[in-house]
Parts: structure tokens; sequence; C-alpha cells
DNA sequence: AGACTTTGTTTTTTTATCAAACAAAGTATT
DNA sequence: AATACTTTGTTTGATAAAAAAACAAAGTCT
């Protein structure tokens, strides 16, 4: 392994490692406290100590390293409750930024975010991504390049690069994409592809599973331990979080949502199966649908505005496509019983058109205590969900393991 | 909440919380030599400080914590391997025993293991659990007695106890079981029902999960981190075991398979839905399904005593689950892509007669990303695995939180 | 004005680990 | 057989981190 790799995050799951491993107490008590000021927005030394069980005198020394690692500033004095007046402490969130990548089948997006969320930066083009892997590399590099540098003075502000791709991470090897459903990228190594420094820390994933990320921290699915993002566009799959990490199965291929076998005797999917429930609420085959009814878009957005004008051909299909989709999400809700459902991607931009259908299908096709506590909705986040998903997995990483991440500029 | 709960554990999982706790140093290296020391079954002082890292200074002084405690004992010398030679500790299997229950739809199960997972005592009876609970009761806390007397002399040496159940476990009520499955069991308190000592810990769950569990200990699952366990029975559920921990969903009620909607026009379901997999591969829908091509049994083990013996309509009977059962496991792959699924219950003991025409099933339904790392397989354990793993799920909290257990008894 | 509160720091104590020294008991070499 | 080296496990002192206690600062309440 070169030291290329180095500052690459495993995207295995650690925590079954870690477990066997030493424990480093101070770490633990460092990213503890970080991420109760993170969450808190302001807070106090007092208020941090009463919250995590640990003495004043160790807040206030955690407290003094947090602030001499920049992440955290003293902000003036808070009001008092009856003694002393506390200082407010408060997280410095424009000390770093993150790049967060989205290459789509068809489009690229790159968004710049604080370490609040907040967009700071954010585009988004055509590309030929599935069919033309070099010229899309080519205008990656070149995206990449020009939102740096208008966001960003100082390349040390930058944290990490979050890179989500539409096919299945094997943990193993998340350089290379799955030849199954990226066939042109074949032996090409993404992270040699993309100028970006080599101690700048790389991390990739799919597209749905950061897309469930970046739900649980700013979307629909906040304060959720178990949820699912299922992602509607040229493909469709799922993205699962369960107690705040991704769950990507054993060979990172978990939530292939738009693989699962609708109607057996239905027509053969570019997976090579039959009936996939992709056949029959992917982009494509929902356009045709519409097409062969009669109404012609080239679009979904714009079968979508037709929709909203009453157009009841539209209203069918949609209402078909609910169908088709409630089948799959109660198998989902039967099997994993997630808190919610989160519905991202264009077609989600249907509303309230899909979701009731849709929540009427899983209705008849779900075990009440499956579902009673459960609820579908659709993403808050819009067309920016998975880059800033893929931002965020660096977000994440940060505040679980500062030191780990920080000593990546150090080396 | 009385005193009677406080042994309770939660069946909540508590990986979220924990992150957010203070971190008690001792404690979980205490813990991490105990799980060395029980996989290992025998080693050394020396060896333990090898694999963990940790300081020989500390390892004695942990050990001899272990030692006190009662969980490990010195066993003589071990053999030189160019210096001293090192005293061998063993883990004292025996000094603690755990009873499992097994209740199931109708029958009872006791099982009593020591720490090494060997069977002490093993029972089982029919009982009208269904539709009698308040006589199901008596006859399992007769049966808790007979046990007991039967396998420990002193009540100190019961270490827990681990209850299965045939319903969804609702982490929030884990005493009552779910109204839409156990009707007559509505506003039974079923901690307080069984008879056992108020200071022994108790752990309840849902059969099919302790299933993937004892799978994971001692049967066929031992090594993956990712496992689903089929249980195949009167009912059909599925229990998932994720990086060591039984995954419960939401609400508790994770692993519903048998109400997997397989053929949305098909019959109606005890749970009121239409089609579900367990009205095709459930006990009753298969004997009449068999009954229907002139082949009348009472018990699925008839059947399958048919079928080996080369009666053509079982082996079509057998074939037709398969492939019912193929499109819910094809479905539970993609979505959540175990390392390996295996079958447990009475059914499973059709063997390769059931798995060569499911695997060919679920190669047909599934993405070859889904399914080219795991396997089907039959579960080993036979009909103690419920109860099996419901006795592990004591030994599990045991060899994770072991000062959390131990201090029930000395509270 | 005086008593009590709350906050945050400083000092001391406690806890847990580690490193080094050491004793015990072996093997390998000459 | 004597000596040198190894390995194990304990003991002793050093170090790191946290907790407890004491304290100073800055408030509120009566």
């Amino acid at each position: 392994m070169t030291d290329r790799y180095k500052n690459l995050f495993s995207t295995l799951d650690q925590s079954a490692l870690s477990r066997a491993d030493k424990v480093h107490l101070r770490d633990q008590n460092l990213a503890l406290l970080l991420r109760k000021i993170w969450a808190g927005h302001e807070t106090t030394r007092a208020t941090l100590a009463r919250q995590t069980g640990l003495s004043r005198s160790s807040v206030s020394s955690l407290v003094d390293h947090l602030i001499d690692m920049r992440l955290v500033e003293e902000r003036g004095e808070g009001i008092s409750t009856g003694g002393r007046k506390p200082t407010i402490l408060r997280f410095n969130y424009q000390s770093k930024f993150i790049l967060g990548l989205d290459i789509g089948a068809s489009h690229l997006g790159a968004i710049i975010i604080d370490l609040n969320g907040q967009v700071i930066s954010w585009r988004q083009e055509p590309a030929p991504v599935r069919l033309q892997p070099a010229q899309s590399l080519h205008q990656l590099n070149r995206l990449i390049q020009e939102i740096l540098d208008e966001s960003i003075t100082n390349r040390d502000q930058l944290l990490g690069v979050g890179i989500a791709v539409p096919s299945p991470i094997s943990p193993q090897n998340p350089q290379y994409l799955s030849p199954t459903f990226m066939p042109t990228w074949r032996d090409i190594n993404l992270i040699e592809s993309i100028s970006i420094p080599d101690n700048i820390p790389l991390l990739i994933d799919n597209d749905a599973n950061v897309g469930a990320l970046a739900e649980v921290w700013w979307g629909a699915g906040q304060g959720c331990n178990q949820l699912a993002f299922i992602k509607l566009g040229t493909g469709v799959g799922a993205g699962f979080i369960i107690d705040g990490k991704v769950f990507r199965g054993h060979g990172g291929s978990a939530g292939e949502l738009g693989h699962m076998v609708i109607d057996p005797e239905g027509p053969t999917c570019v997976c090579g199966l039959q009936g996939c429930l992709v056949t029959f609420v992917g982009s494509q085959p929902i356009l045709k649908h519409a097409q062969k009814l009669g109404l012609e878009h080239q679009k979904i957005t714009d079968l979508l505005s037709a929709l909203k004008e009453g157009d009841p051909i539209a209203r069918d299909v949609i209402s078909s496509v609910a169908k088709s989709l409630g089948l799959a999400v109660a198998g989902l809700m039967n099997m994993m019983n997630p808190e919610r459902v989160i519905l991202g991607g264009d077609l989600a931009l249907a509303g309230d058109s899909l979701l009731h259908p849709l929540r009427e299908c899983v209705q008849t096709r779900s075990l009440w205590s499956a579902i009673s506590n459960s609820n579908i909705v659709t993403s808050t986040l819009g067309e920016q969900v998975i880059a800033l998903g893929a931002a965020t997995s660096i977000l994440q990483r940060t505040l679980t393991q500062p030191n780990q991440v920080f000593t990546q500029w150090r080396g």
C-alpha cells in the first residue's frame, strides 16, 4: 500500500476493531466534548461537565486543547443563573471547509460546506459520466479547481474531500467502481484520477449511502437512529443509517433496492435480472411509460410540471410508480423496520402526489408493528443532497476521531 | 419503574448511548481480557499482553481481578519456549450457568448451558402457548423448577435467564408480547409471570433474533460480521446480526420476513395482509399444499421423511416452497447484503433438497454483487437453537460488560 | 451587608497504565 | 557444568489523565 492510500479512510466499519484495540481515553473524551460543543452551537464548561459526567477540571483542560486546535472559541460571557457568569464556548464552524463531490450517472456536482453544514459554494453540470469516464474526470478536475479557487483562500482550510459515486463500493477496494453498473470505468483508479493533494483525506462512498447521511445530519432524518434514504433517479438505490453509521452489508452492496424483483415476469433489467424495481420506477422507464400513454417528456421534472397542472396521464403514471415502489418499500419496512424512510431524487419532487398512493400501498403490504412508529417523507435537501452527504462523511469522521483526522496535516 | 426491572437488561442497543458516555478504561480492559481468555480457552499472561497491546503489569493486575471474580483459573504451567514456563490461564466455564427459555407458538423449551455453550440440560415439551397463556406459564414455571433442580446445586450459580418469544419485542416494553401475533397474551406481563428470583438478570427477545445469535456464537455463522437467520416453523421470521449485535430496527420488529408480500394476489394471512411469505412456507400451508396434491401428513418432519424416501409429491412441495422463499431471500440479500444466510427450523432439515432449488432461485433474483461473497446454509444447531440463543444473550452481555452483570449479585 | 450559588482554575489525590528493574525458571552454547 | 541468553510474571517507580478538593471570581437573593 503506497503513501497515497494512507489518507484514504477505510470504508470498513471499525467498531469491531476498535473494540479489540487499546483505548486512548483522552482522545475519546476530546471527541466527546467536541461533539457536544458542535451539537450545542453555544455552551459552557460547566454545562459540558454536567452533560458528560466529566469533572469541571477535566473539561477545562480538554476545552483548552480544542481552543488550541482552533475548533472552539470563547465568545464573551453568558447570563448568570445565580452565580458567576459562565464563559460562552462556541464551535468555530468556519475554521475549516469540506469539499463534497457528486459523481452521478449523467451529471457532476461539487459543494463546499463549513463545519456547520452551511453551503459556501455549489455547482452542478451535466457530464457523460457513465459512457465517457476520461472526459468526465477531466471535467470533474476542472470543477474542483474552480470551486476551490472561488471559495477557499488557503489550501490549509480544506479539511477533506468526500466523493459519492453511482455504484456499490467494496470496502476492500473503494477506489474502483462496480464493473456491473459502470463497465466503462473498469480499471480506473478513482483516487489517483482526482487532482487533490496527497495529504488531504479522501472518502469514497455510494451515493445513496451518503444521501442517507446528509438526511440524518441536516435533513428530514434528524434525530433518527434507523433510517432509509431512497434515491430515485436514473437508478434506484437505498442508503441505511443505523445508530449514526452507514450500514454497508458484507460486501458493501447493501441497499440495492433498485434490483429487488417486483414482478418475476417483468422486463429484463440492465443487471441481467427480470422485473427489477428500477425497470418500473427508474427515470427512463417512467418517461417511456408516459410516452406510451401519450405524454411525451424528456425529463422527470417536465413530467412533474404536467402533474402539477393536473394532467391525468401524469397522475396515472405517478400512481403506478407509487404502487411498484410501495411493494419494495413495504418489504424494506417489514425487513428492517426503520424509523423513517426518506425519498430523494427528481421523482421525490412529486411530493404528496407520490407519497399519498405510496403510503396507502405500503399500509396494505406491511405489518402494523413494522410501520406504526415509522413514517415516509420526501427529502428536504433537494439536488444538493448527495454532494452534501459526501462532504458530511468527512465531517462525521472529524467529530468522532478528531485527532486521527488532524494528524493528517501534521504528518 | 420498580426494583423488579432493575435487573432487566434493556433490549435497546446501547451503542448510541455509550458513545456519548464517559469511558471507564479499566472496565473496558477487563472485558477485553475476559473475551480473549474466553475465546482462547487456555492462554497465558504474556500472550494476552502481546495480543492486546497492554503491558504485562497491567495484564497481571487485571487477570488477578478476573481470578478474584472466579471467572478465570490458573491451571499449572505450560511449556517453555526458551525461558521461564508460563502459567496457564483457563476460563472457568463452569463457574456459572445460564438458563435459556424457548417459548414457541406450540411448545416450550428450556436449556442450561455453561459459559462455554456446553449444554448441561435440555427439555422440550408441547404446550398450548398461543391459545392458553395461563396454563402455558404454569407449565413453563414447572419446567424451570425441574431443570434448575436437576442441574444446579446452588442458586448463586445461575448467571441469568434469557427468554425467547415468538413475537416481535418492543425495546420500550420487552415484557409484553405483540397483540397482533399473540392476542391472548395481551396484558400479560411476562417478567412478573416467571418465577425467577428478583436479583437474577433477565433478557427477553424475539426467537429469530436469538437464533441468529446462537448461530454466530456456536453454529454455522461463526466468524460472520453480518448474518441473517431465518426461522422456518409455524411462522417465519428472520434475525439479523450486524457486527456482533442483534439488529432490531426502530420498534424492535426488524426481520419480519414472514410477512413480506410474495404474491400481491395471494391468500389472506392472519396478520391481515395478502400473499405473505408465511402463507406459502409456514408449516400449516405447506402441509395443506401437500394434502391437496394427495400427500397427507401432520408434521413437517413426516413430510421430510417422505421426501427422503423419494416421494415425488414431497419433492414438488419442497421445491415450490424454495421458490417462494427464494423471492424473499433474494430481496433480503439485495437489501442487506449479509455474509451468510442460515436456515433454521423443522423445514431446514430438508437440507440440500431445499437448499439447491433455493440457491438457484436466489441467483436469478439477486444482484451478483449482493451474493457473490455470500452463501446460504442450513443450521447446525437443531431444535435447541432458540433456547441456546436466549441463553447466549446473557453470555454476550457478561463478556462485554462483566462488571455491570456481576454487580447484580453484589447489590 | 451577608449568605449562598455558580463558574472556572489551581492544587492535590486517586486511578490506571506503562516502563524499567528484578526474580524465577527455563533453554542454548561453549 | 558454567555461562549467557530468554521468557515469564511481579514489583517498583514514573507518567498520564481524571477526580476531588480547595479556592478565587463574580454573580444572586434576602
